[in-house]
RNA sequence: GCCACCGUAGCUCAGUGGUAGAGCACUCCCUUGGUAAGGGAGAGGUCAUGGGUUCAAGUCCCAUUGGUGGCUCCA
């Protein structure tokens, strides 16, 4: 006879086993209408699931007492909509349409899907699917469970041909899969799994099994199609099974639920407003920046309105770094083979790097004496001896005749466009001697580094090939890391607040305990691990440790900012080193008069300028803060016959420091005031012949419909000047 | 890198095998107008690039290149 347990502690007992849906009508009719499922011991269940014996259980609606969208009923929600969205797919497309596997997601749900040669799925279809799913939907059909054992699921998804179900069942049953001979899977293969050739499949029928559309599926869902509420398909991408791009090529399709149409519509809204803000369409429309096929993809062209943006923060950002004591250093764009060798990016990293530069003649040389492109580019590599020497590692066969091996130190030298900063600043910091009290050494510099990201990956300003980092390297000893680490996060905290960007949050990525692929000892790392989450701590914003997320040479505190409109965005790193300093030797003279090592934490806090600008630009929309906006103020005559007294006030400002324009023209002052506006231009300064007589202005503020009436020329610039001095994020001139 | 879709004027986009289009921007003219686009005229194109099919290609096919959305990756 079940006991059950509920949220606020009250227990229930029933003299028989109950259903959830029992259970939720025993506290009240209401909470039994709007039950979607049960949680029983933590665990996400059917309404419908029969409880007999003692547990801990609550109900799962769609809001919780604050009317705020619950996320378990959600799941709910989507988990069922991805299967309506399947059976109306299967509806308009065909039945021979394969599944393959369908969860829900942060924002939605996606189903994966074979389709089988001339079927084909395209947006064009997605009204005729989205109005079957709404009629799906309508019809309130009951979600119905029925579960199959002793191997009869597994052959009745065999004699439907649905290999993709077939190999979701056998993961089910702990089994291995029969079908699928991929080398990666998708699906988390827990290990606790007994294999259990009889176990139990469970199958969903959106309505009656058998007369209804069904599917072999874990569960739960909400208790009928109805309470889905609202379901659309939002997109099409492609995907392999199991995420492996050597097997079967996958359609991935895309959709979102929601309980009411008002909260997919608010949902479409916001869509509507993050596409609005996206980069890559305001950094063309305001001239930011421009991106051209003839440089290259992922190289950034800065204009010269978007340069003054990075300018101005990269100033702000360099300004905070003097008060802490970084000095600022450069270096080249290019280093020597071996110095990437040493620091170890080559070639262990060559993957993402550009490919090396080697000097024409060695090219010739190495043309003329007959070598191959396999051989030049062991030797660019410098890869062992052996390597070079053209041995099949597997077979020992010889594939180089011996008169072309060549000895290690005819290895072919070469340059490489830097992937990081950090080994020019270890040779600025190896090239003189350091005392402790010297320590700690603060190398910062804006520098440029290039990436050989995947095509793929490109994306306008936030994943790009070529890129400035805000970088700097502290060379410290053991005990100041913890001071150093506070230093960069204060930094963080200071540049955000002043941006507005209150709602960021820290990981701390830490060592995972049972690997030994760190380097550095168990000792330093406890400490640089206390250190670094203290940091975090003391910064008072969220932070969550990650085991296993360290790098292989240190911790690691990783920033991630949320926008105005709530998307979050990964920026820069706080690295703690033990590495290299052994790679490059690097030493200084201790209190005891001998040398140590000295322990270098990489920083690069806002990760690079073009992220960061591309950030910002999502971030306020294009609509900068003055102190940030490629042109401050815009002058706007009425007439031509105030032109003259236009380019007096426009000569104030620019004397002040204030980028300044005049609007000259031949347009009335509505289409000014409009293109002003659409440049989203801080200050529009109207003015007219009464303006003129009293060297005055007609100030009007972004974003305000009317304007603030005439000042004096010289007031408005006296608060201008002292808004951008202060940074003010907010808009507006004193009255 | 892989898959799907896409590339037409500076920008946003129409154009389903038969003479290359619109709006905005640009140039010139008229207009001198006090708060979110006054009026007119003009100029602007190797329809991403290269092949192919066809009497005929912006349109169909192939390759290349770039973009978008995903997948995979991100020291």
């Amino acid at each position: 006879m079940p006991t059950i347990t509920l949220p606020d502690g009250s227990k229930k007992s029933f003299d028989k086993p109950v259903s959830g849906k029992d259970v939720a009508l025993s506290i009240g009719p209401g909470l039994a209408k709007a039950a979607l499922g049960v949680k029983i011991n933590g665990e996400l269940k059917d309404l419908s699931t029969v409880i007999d014996h003692d547990v801990s259980l609550s109900i799962v609606t769609e809001r919780d007492r604050q009317k705020v969208l619950d996320k378990d009923g959600l799941f709910l929600i989507r988990h069922s909509a991805a299967h309506v969205m399947a059976e109306a797919i299967q509806d308009v497309i065909g039945k021979e349409v394969q599944l393959a596997y369908g969860p829900p997601t942060d924002t939605g749900f996606f189903y994966d899907m074979f389709v089988p040669e001339g079927k084909k799925i395209s947006s064009d279809q997605f009204d005729a699917i989205n109005k079957r799913m709404a009629e799906i939907i309508k019809e309130n059909r009951e979600f119905t469970r029925y579960e199959i054992g002793g191997g009869d699921g597994l052959q009745k998804l065999k004699d439907e041909g649905n290999k993709y179900k077939v190999d979701n069942a056998e993961r089910a049953m702990g089994l291995p899969s029969s079908v699928y001979k991929g080398a990666k899977s998708a699906f988390a293969d827990d290990g606790s799994k007994k294999a259990d050739a009889n176990a139990k499949l469970s199958f969903y029928a959106n309505g009656t099994p058998g007369k209804n559309w069904e599917d072999l599926c874990r569960g739960p869902h909400v208790p009928s199609t109805g309470r889905i509420g609202a379901a659309i398909v939002t997109s099409l991408a492609s995907s392999y099974w199991h995420g492996d791009e050597n097997s079967d090529r996958l359609i991935r399709v895309y959709g979102t639920a929601f309980p009411t149409q008002a909260e997919l519509d608010e949902y479409l809204k916001q869509k509507e407003e993050a596409s609005k803000r996206d980069h890559r369409v305001i950094g063309k429309h305001l001239r930011l920046f421009h991106i051209d096929e003839d440089v290259g993809q992922g190289l950034i062209l800065w204009t010269p309105r978007g340069s003054i943006v990075r300018k101005e923060l990269q100033n702000f950002i360099s300004a905070e770094l003097k008060k802490q004591g970084y000095t600022e250093v450069f270096t080249p764009h290019i280093g020597r083979l071996e110095l990437y060798k040493t620091s170890g990016h080559f070639p262990y990293y060559k993957d993402s790097q550009f490919a090396p530069i080697v000097e024409r003649q060695a090219l010739e040389e190495l043309s003329k004496a007959g070598c191959s492109c396999a051989e030049m580019m062991n030797r660019v590599e410098g890869v062992s001896a052996r390597l070079a020497a053209g041995i099949n590692e597997r077979t020992k066969a010889q594939t180089i005749a011996p008169d072309r091996i060549m000895a290690d130190d005819k290895l072919v030298e070469g340059f490489m466009l830097k992937p990081m900063n950090c080994p020019h600043h270890a040779k600025i910091f190896g090239s003189s001697p350091h005392s402790y009290r010297d320590m700690p050494v603060r190398l910062a510099e804006f520098g440029t580094v290039y990436r050989w990201e995947q095509s793929g990956e490109l994306n306008g300003l936030t994943r790009v090939r070529g890129f400035t980092q805000d970088d700097a390297h502290l060379f410290c000893t053991e005990e100041q890391i913890p001071g150093e680490i506070q230093g960069c996060l204060s930094l963080v905290k200071t540049i955000f607040n002043v941006l507005g960007m209150k709602d960021y949050r820290v990981r701390v990525g830490l060592r995972d305990p049972d690997s030994s692929k760190y380097t550095g000892s168990a000792e330093s790392w406890d400490k640089a691990e206390a250190a670094c989450i203290a940091a975090a701590q003391s910064l008072g914003v969220s932070f969550s440790k990650e085991p296993g997320e360290a790098a292989f040479y240190g911790p690691k505190i990783d920033f991630v900012v949320k926008d105005v409109i709530g998307r979050e965005w990964q920026l820069g790193t706080v690295q703690v080193d033990y590495q290299m300093g052994n790679r490059f030797d690097l030493s200084y003279i201790g209190p005891d008069n001998k040398a140590h090592r000295p322990v270098v934490i990489h920083r690069a806090p806002f990760g690079s300028m073009e992220r960061f600008c591309g950030v910002l630009i999502e971030h306020f929309a294009g609509a900068f803060p003055t102190w940030l906006s490629p042109e401050q103020v815009r002058v706007l005559p009425i007439s031509d016959k105030t032109l003259d007294y236009g380019r007096e006030v426009e000569r104030s400002l620019r004397e002040r420091g204030i980028r300044a324009t005049l609007d000259e023209s031949n347009e009335r002052v509505q289409a000014k005031i409009k293109v002003a506006a659409d440049e989203k231009i801080p200050y529009m300064l109207i003015v007219g012949p009464r303006d003129a007589e009293n060297k005055a202005v007609s100030v009007r503020v972004r974003g305000v419909e009317k304007d603030l009436g005439a000042m004096p020329l010289t007031k408005f610039v006296d608060d201008i000047v002292s808004e951008i001095e202060s940074k003010s994020a907010v808009l507006g001139v004193k009255p």
